[in-house]
DNA sequence: CATTTGCTTGACCGTTTGGTCAAAATGAAC
DNA sequence: GTTCATTTTGACCAAACGGTCAAGCAAATG
């Protein structure tokens, strides 16, 4: 019974049906539960409460809350970046831009918790995802900054410095997601009404798009 | 009963030199410890610590941690709010709006922590700011909502919604104090450089303030 | 000087929480 | 059925942490 097929010690895991479910249980409800009270807040006994196991059975299945942690995160980050990788050189500056900003409020609509879950992670120093973000990530930008500067220079957007373009996106679009509480707190029954989140994608993308306009 | 000399709401204490001059370095080292860790991650000793006082002269001056997380975040709240109120109705609106963008940014430079304290409050709910934000904050907002739809009514500005407007300068220019690290660890030697800061000024005028212009 | 009041702390307590462990339940294979 | 591996949990431990308290120290006050 114990071919390469079955159980293998350590280079890989095949996985039981049970383990699967459970790990994406564990790990759906730790999403939750660390988007809304952080690393330090949060704790193992109310992840187990959430997806109905107890505290060792979550031990069980990963070596330590970090490692949930981690594992959350990393999940999130793929989705994070996927719509940033998607940015495509050879399109239309304003409409590759416009469809990037569209997906990541749409993400941040759709799947606040991840948004909140990054945040937290950023604010406290990165401990986890710090070297990613200097390696891959600052690749991936880096990249990207390329993108845009020759866009300037076909004069297709008006000269604006890259990486604030870069950061402001991601500034606009993670703020209705991680402060959605102000935000709803603020705008009232603005917030509630339906529709609020295309309107909020339509002026973040008059400003913006107006504002990288050639004149 | 109450002479109305102190500003004191209770009614009671004078205040020492060296009541003052403890309770200030509490609040300082606080504001720090608050900032980096979170309210969960703050711990009393590790303030103490800062302060160079023990544990139990820190409850002798505040009686609880979450007595000092409210003092710390009401102090910092003031700061905050200030330059939001001086936008100006009868002046010029590029300019008010490049100088409340500006104060903003230079703030989030110099005062990086309080950005963070706030940015955590908010992003675990506001538990402790929540019924400020939905008193004295929308009722601010609400007015200077009016003053810039007057703006877009007298045609010097592009019709934008006020409240995305809004919300855009919190969000970008609080990205940069608190999402600090990833902007250091992305724009790598760029960040480094000095003028940095200015030169992100520059640009996040320069989108907004042309994206905001009426054409 | 003595006395009162304000300031400071070492030692301690109760609770929370991450993590362990041995044993029980469940299931799979024969 | 028996046997063996996988999954689940109650009970427990050690460390961390918020907070208390009684006693010590300092500084005014007389």
């Amino acid at each position: 019974m114990n071919q390469t097929k079955r159980k293998d010690a350590k280079a890989s895991k095949p996985l039981s049906r049970i383990q699967e479910a459970n790990r994406k249980a564990i790990l759906d409800a730790a999403l939750d539960v660390f988007a809304t009270s952080g690393f330090r807040g949060a704790t193992i006994d109310a992840i187990a409460a959430r997806t109905g196991m107890s505290k060792p059975n979550l031990l069980y299945y990963f070596k330590s809350k970090q490692q949930i942690y981690q594992q959350v995160l990393e999940q999130t980050l793929e989705d994070w970046l996927a719509p940033f990788e998607a940015i495509d050189p050879e399109g239309d500056p304003v409409e590759e831009l416009r469809r990037y900003i569209t997906a990541k409020l749409e993400m941040s609509s759709k799947r606040p918790e991840a948004s909140k879950l990054f945040a937290n992670e950023i604010l406290h120093g990165a401990p986890v995802v710090g070297s990613f973000l200097e390696t891959t990530l600052k690749d991936l930008v880096t990249e990207k900054t390329k993108v845009i500067r020759h866009w300037v220079g076909e004069g297709k957007l008006a000269p604006i410095d890259p990486y604030h373009l870069i950061f402001m996106i991601w500034a606009t679009t993670q703020h209705y997601a991680d402060f959605d509480i102000q935000i709803r707190a603020v705008a009232g029954s603005q917030a509630g009404r339906p529709g609020f989140s295309e309107q909020a994608a339509q002026a973040v993308l008059t400003i913006i798009l107006n504002g990288i306009k050639p004149r």
